[in-house]
DNA sequence: CAATTCAAGTTAAACGTTTAACCAATTTCA
DNA sequence: TGAAATTGGTTAAACGTTTAACTTGAATTG
């Protein structure tokens, strides 16, 4: 533990030249040096194995081939993929992440952004939380740039963003679930103070009124993207006495504890209510029966966000704010 | 972007003191700084939002308040749970973590002890994979602390484990499969060159013996720790003809991956067959029927594993190697 | 009242790199 | 043949901190 490392230092004095050469040799600005001379060095460095110190090379060069990926939960099955994505596409690039699970918290937020400048990382992926006021949240006054990943926002800082369309995504699924012919749909969502959560269920009412459904508010049931609040909804909507015929789901979780509450009661999938998730998380195909579901290209997101900050990072810096919609999927399964 | 950051040094101009004085008010060695000193810096300091550059502060202090976490797959969800009570607890003593995944290949393993021991982790927490030749490994090499999490290994450079008795955990599930009246019990292993799966063979065995239930090799499936698997194992059972009437798991996605595959084949769970995993994900006691289990205290693991660590990091470095052995649960529920 | 301690700092070296600017000897070219 | 270019390096400053050792003037002590 105590061993003192080497230095670039020691090597050159054993290999007889000054830092300077093997400092060159080592970050490939070597055209100048002879193979001889490449070869001594990089034996004796070998043989010491000798790494070099990247505090006192960021020290100089102000870069430290370190990303931070801000999320909410990597509990959460939503973001594994995405935090697997970024990881991946970095390490291709010879960078490495530190992650950072805020709970949705926005201190914990400002918290980390804070640190991870300290730490001098070179660009951040984030998945913000809910609404943020604008005026002074450590987001604004983060000195390196930021890639958002599933929520919208904008600021100065936000070298890009990668999204889909919430939108057009749940139209689609509310859609699919009037096509099969169920036409009480209600819809268990999350949480409604997200543009990603707002933005679905505007599509949501507009699936249902472009095909003259009428919109009810007892329809609508607002908790978090856990199970245990799948199970709790249905619950709320039975003691309720809403007749309805369909769920649509916030995302996977919820929708995974809505059909096991359901089941409770004796209902039958999809026979007697059709359920319909969100993400497609691995779950989805594995669950009695297996879910209908909206897929949302996670490790993609992630990979992409990474690429973009990469090339926010490492491009002549045109301020090139960029925004990537990608594709979802209707994923049609047995419990629709 | 190109915000030249202020430093140390514009703190120290602006406020009229020396940097050296500067440096004591931010690191609390400033008994010997006068109150009006200490606001004055203070404020101009919060006034030009001064962050510390922490990649000058380790070349001299020769910490980086940094982790490192190397894992096969976050992907997997026995892990996300491990990563976040390390980060937990990393963040409560104030480290951050740099996450890894290996996919369970030795190289990828190797080369990412490299890169920590460049980025100056303080310490590792380490679940490596299969077998290691002991000769030269970059687990060798490396000079910083090391916890392993789940796998077993010795070598000088490791710290600290925090492991389970797999061998108690698979003899109890196993136990109970026979005390519910199962004698055909086979095993649908995730893979057999970890000593971890190799223990928990053992307790199946042992478990068998102990009630006068022959072993048999063909009970014996082993592939790999994912749902597909368990679907392809139970094709495979039935395909050899092989007559059960209980599945042990290697794992949980095993589990449920066979129990949709009996679902298929008109088996009822647990009147016709019994399962048992192993883990207790999450996703456990969402799944029809729900599964019995063995639960592994998989946030705890991480928080122990950092807990150690940090102490091994800080402490007075009295070769403490320690090892932590977590109970492990039998949850029962309606799959056996 | 001289010697000692204390308060409130300052100075300067060190940490391990990168990189721009320089240099000497040899080779090339017109 | 003399100027210019190339080869194979070297020197030294800079990056932004921490920290041990030193200083200076005022207060305390015996």
């Amino acid at each position: 533990m105590k061993k003192k490392s080497v230095t670039i230092k020691d090597i050159a004095k054993e290999a007889g030249v000054s830092i300077a050469t093997v400092s060159m040799i080592f970050n490939n600005k070597d055209k100048n040096i002879s193979q001889g001379t490449r070869d001594r060095v990089m034996n004796i460095a070998k043989l010491h194995n000798y790494i070099p110190n990247s505090m006192a090379r960021s020290l100089v060069t102000k870069r430290t081939k370190t990303l931070g990926l801000i999320l909410p939960d990597i509990v959460n099955p939503f973001f594994p993929e995405i935090a697997r994505g970024a990881e991946d596409k970095a390490r291709e690039s010879g960078y490495s992440i530190i992650i950072c699970n805020t709970d949705d918290n926005l201190e914990q937020e400002d918290r980390y952004i804070e640190i991870l400048t300290e730490k001098m990382v070179d660009g951040i992926i984030f998945t913000h939380s809910a609404d943020r006021n604008n005026t002074n949240s450590g987001l604004e006054r983060c000195r390196v740039p930021i890639i958002l990943i599933d929520r919208d926002y904008d600021s100065d800082n936000v070298k890009g963003k990668v999204l889909i369309d919430n939108g057009e995504a749940s139209y689609k699924g509310v859609i699919h679930l009037i096509e099969k012919g169920y036409r009480k749909i209600t819809y268990i969502a999350g949480s409604l103070n997200t543009q990603t959560a707002k933005d679905r269920l505007k599509g949501y009412r507009k699936a249902l009124e472009d095909n003259g459904i009428e919109f009810e508010e007892k329809y609508i049931k607002v908790g978090e993207y856990r199970s245990l609040w799948g199970m709790e909804a249905v619950t709320l909507l039975f003691e309720e006495g809403v007749d309805f015929d369909a769920i649509f789901c916030g995302n996977d979780l919820i929708a995974i504890g809505a059909m096991k509450k359901l089941k409770e009661f004796g209902k039958r999938i999809p026979e007697d209510i059709g359920i319909m998730g969100f993400d497609d998380i691995y779950m989805a195909s594995l669950v009695e029966p297996e879910l209908t579901t909206i897929k949302q290209p996670n490790y993609e997101m992630g990979h992409k966000a990474a690429q973009m900050l990469i090339r926010a990072i490492e491009g002549n810096e045109k301020n090139t704010e960029s925004k990537i919609i990608l594709e979802t999927e209707l994923v049609v399964r047995k419990s629709s």
